[in-house]
Formats: structure tokens, sequence, C-alpha cells
DNA sequence: ATCCCGAGGG
DNA sequence: CCCTCTGGAT
């Protein structure tokens, strides 16, 4: 059996079981979770979820989606704003997904990044959430945030710090803490004041041990 | 006022 | 490289 055929017996599996929900993370249906993460950027759970059942209930399948009306769609994605740009986005990617790869959400990464709407970060979450493969670690303003964990400088490059991450974990579970570190900086490791007394990862935090136990920084709880 | 599970476009 | 797209949270 090859890996195309691995990916559809995957598929088939999904579509059973479209909404599996693990720590707060959705994974499952590559559709759900391609039109999620699209959805998901610069927003809260909350619009999202908000979003979610009548999006589905309205647009089960690529092929619905792909011959929606745009102007139909941006009202209902408008909670998590950007809504006329996410609109156009998936349900262009629905239209190529539909038209170009027979229904199915492909997994290769060359192909996700044709999508509209779909950058690297996007297509890194939904190979991972959707399809288990990892092709590196790539948490994008997740990267920076991250790197209170290492230690490291905000000026570091970008690129740097994504290598040291992907070096310090072994391939085989890339995929997971990608997902996993992108949900504990939306809900943890935040922006501004991280919830340091809530994040289980202290005992190994270079940033919790200099600035917050050294009392030079204020956390929020 | 500022920032966020970015990507596309000039 | 910088701008825009939008709403919501803090």
């Amino acid at each position: 059996m090859d890996s195309d055929t691995a990916c559809s017996i995957y598929r088939a599996l999904c579509s059973c079981y479209p909404e599996r929900i693990e720590n707060g993370i959705s994974y499952g249906d590559p559709f759900r979770v391609l039109i999620l993460t699209i959805l998901s950027a610069q927003t809260t759970d909350r619009s999202v979820e908000a979003v979610r059942p009548v999006l589905f209930s309205r647009y089960p399948s690529p092929a619905d989606l792909a011959a929606a009306d745009v102007e139909e769609v941006a009202a209902i994605v408008r909670p998590t704003g950007f809504y006329r740009m996410k609109a156009r986005h998936i349900v262009g990617a629905a239209r190529m997904i539909v038209e170009e790869y027979g229904g199915s959400v492909p997994c290769r990464m060359e192909d996700l990044l044709r999508l509209p709407g779909v950058g690297r970060k996007t297509a890194n979450i939904v190979l991972s959430n959707a399809f288990g493969i990892s092709e590196g670690i790539a948490v994008d303003t997740h990267v920076r945030r991250i790197s209170r964990l290492l230690g490291l400088t905000d000026a570091g490059e970008p690129a740097k710090i994504e290598k040291d991450l992907t070096a310090l974990f072994p391939r085989a579970v890339w995929g997971s803490v990608n997902a996993l570190l992108v949900q504990h900086g939306r809900a943890v490791c935040i922006a501004g004041r991280p919830r340091c007394t809530a994040c289980v990862l202290r005992a190994w935090c270079r940033y919790y041990r200099d600035e917050v136990q050294g009392n030079r920084i204020a956390t929020s709880t």
C-alpha cells in the first residue's frame, strides 16, 4: 500500500468520526480541520466555536462549500474577523479541492500550499492535526513566545528558533508538539503577560526562572 | 491603545 | 518590505 492509499483510508475513517477533540485541539476530518484552521487566524476559540456548527451544517463537504455563494459564507464567518477575505479563501480552497483533488483535502505540503488562504503555518497545522504528518515545527507568532521557554531573545531569527525547536524533539512527535505548542501559546503562553501561574512548563522555563521568579516581570493569573 | 492559530498583494 | 483585511480580548 502506498502513502496516497493510506491517506485515503485515513480520510475515510475521519469522515466516520468527524469531530475528535483532544485537549481542546480539533482533530479529524481534514476538510473541517482545514476550514477551522483558516478561520482561526487572528481570532479567539469562542468566535470559531460560534461559527462552526452553522457553517458545517450548511456546508458539510468540500463540494457544498465549493458551490456556495461567497457573500452568504461571509455572513456566516463574520464573527471570526477578516470575514470577506476568509470567505473568499475557504470557498476558493473548496473549489480547488473539488476541481483538482477529486473532492479530498490533499495530504502533501506542496499541494496544500496551492490552496488559497493556506500558507506554511496553516499547511503545517493541517498536516499534523488532520493527517498526523510532521514536516517540522512551525508556529510563527508562537515561536517568538515559546522563545521565552528557550530563553532566546526576541531578536533571534525566527528561522533559527524554529530550527532549534525542531532539533529538540524527535521527528515522531513533531506533529503533536506543533499542535500542542500552538494550543499552549493561545491559552497560557500568551502575548503580553503570560499566565505563568497556570503554566505546566514552569519547571523548564528560563523566562519564568529569570524574569518572573526574579520578580522583574508581573504576570497575570 | 494594542495584540492576536497569517496570507495575499502592491 | 509594508500594507490591508476585521472583530474581540485585555
